[in-house]
DNA sequence: CAATAATGACTGACCAGTCAGTTATTATAG
DNA sequence: CTATAATAACTGACTGGTCAGTCATTATTG
């Protein structure tokens, strides 16, 4: 086959970029309307094609689904493996890495819709729900978890139940970005990040680290 | 008209019963396949009559998906408002026993689905999410935020951004609540809310308690 | 003029909402 | 205490519209 990754921009021939603009399109539309209530015809319009075309490209409605949920996994779990072999003797510093990190690569971007679109639908596609389970929420626990072990072993983090932080530690950020996709019309103020991002991190670090007169619930 | 508020349980006919009936079986599935993958057949079956029966009780599916989200919320914020009158004067008791409460009314319980179904189909339901979060959300940060300031006041809680400060601590009880409703199939361990709650609790209240020798971030 | 890309009218299944009819309960009459 | 009428609760077959998925046709390109 002669030269496939030409993608004149402008011609209407674009075959190779056909893919991803529908799966972002779809990714908007399943965001916005959920999976059940959002039309292929809509889909298709929104990316500049007929229904037709979006079919050359996926089988159904699922896969194209599917292809939605995975699109941009690996590069961000690249990036948060990659700052954890940078980062591994300040586990602190890589612990507010890899948080901040999800919130700019994740959080800030088209990609924060997937959290609600995976939770929403979870339980619609247990095999999806799986896979996502393992590649993603499981090996970006495992970023974090071994950030907090770090810091518990040089004795910089004060000694937490591991897999249970890990989870209250993301809760909020996984929130911020689900608060942006559902409510943000009527509740914009819950959505400013530059106000809710650093009272997150002072509230997180102030009970991870370790500190002298750490008291107890009265 | 002779006394109508008979209600023989175990005849057939059950007016009084059947909308919180209704209401409660179109719950469990809206949480479960989302609203627009719900069919009401479904819903009718589950609660033990036909569609038509559901349509004598409600006008349309909107309108049942509204009493859905309505039901139940009046008690709750009732729980919390007094919650507040009787522990005023020990805030930290107060907050923890707001969250704990919550958890216990809400989180614990079957309106636990209702978070996910408001954020799934807030952009949706636009009238429905306002309305909800003037009568839920705002009630229900009030006082958290009111708990807060009285810790303030008394030099018993750092000073934070209150009005950020209340959604990251509810952020994980809400995404706990979430969780259990979607990726519960696939990740049992993360929904065992007697290890996630006192973690929880001691990583929240050490970093809002004041204490002699708070850090700030490396 | 191939070969490949794209179209949009079409179809068959599905489902919200309706309504004429059925069954149970209560009231009234004989 | 039946028999009959009146009412209230309920049913499920039906309809009209919607939409995922198909395919014969048209457009574009080399």
């Amino acid at each position: 086959m002669s030269d496939p990754v030409r993608a004149r921009s402008n011609g209407r021939r674009r075959k190779e970029a056909r893919p991803s603009e529908l799966a972002e399109a779809a990714l908007g539309l399943f965001v916005e309307k959920g999976y059940a209530a959002t039309r292929l015809d809509e889909v298709a319009a929104r990316a500049g094609v007929s229904k037709g075309t979006l079919y050359l490209y996926f089988d159904s409605k699922e896969s194209l689904f599917k292809a939605v949920i995975t699109m941009g996994i690996d590069p961000v779990m690249a990036r948060g493996e990659s700052m954890f072999e940078e980062l591994r003797d300040d586990p602190v510093a890589l612990l507010r890495a890899l948080l901040a990190g999800w919130w700019e690569l994740v959080g800030a971007t088209e990609l924060a819709g997937i959290p609600k679109l995976m939770i929403a639908e979870a339980r619609n596609f247990p095999e999806l729900a799986r896979f996502y389970h393992e590649e993603v929420i499981s090996r970006g626990r495992a970023l974090v978890a071994g950030a907090l072990e770090l810091g518990i072993e040089r004795g910089l983090i004060r000694r937490v139940d591991v897999p249970s932080a890990v989870q209250v530690l993301m809760a909020p950020l996984l929130m911020l970005s689900v608060w942006r996709t559902s409510f943000a019309v009527c509740d914009a103020d819950a959505c400013r990040p530059e106000k809710y991002l650093p009272t997150y991190f002072d509230l997180i670090l102030n009970g991870l680290l370790v500190r002298p007169g750490a008291g107890e619930l009265p």
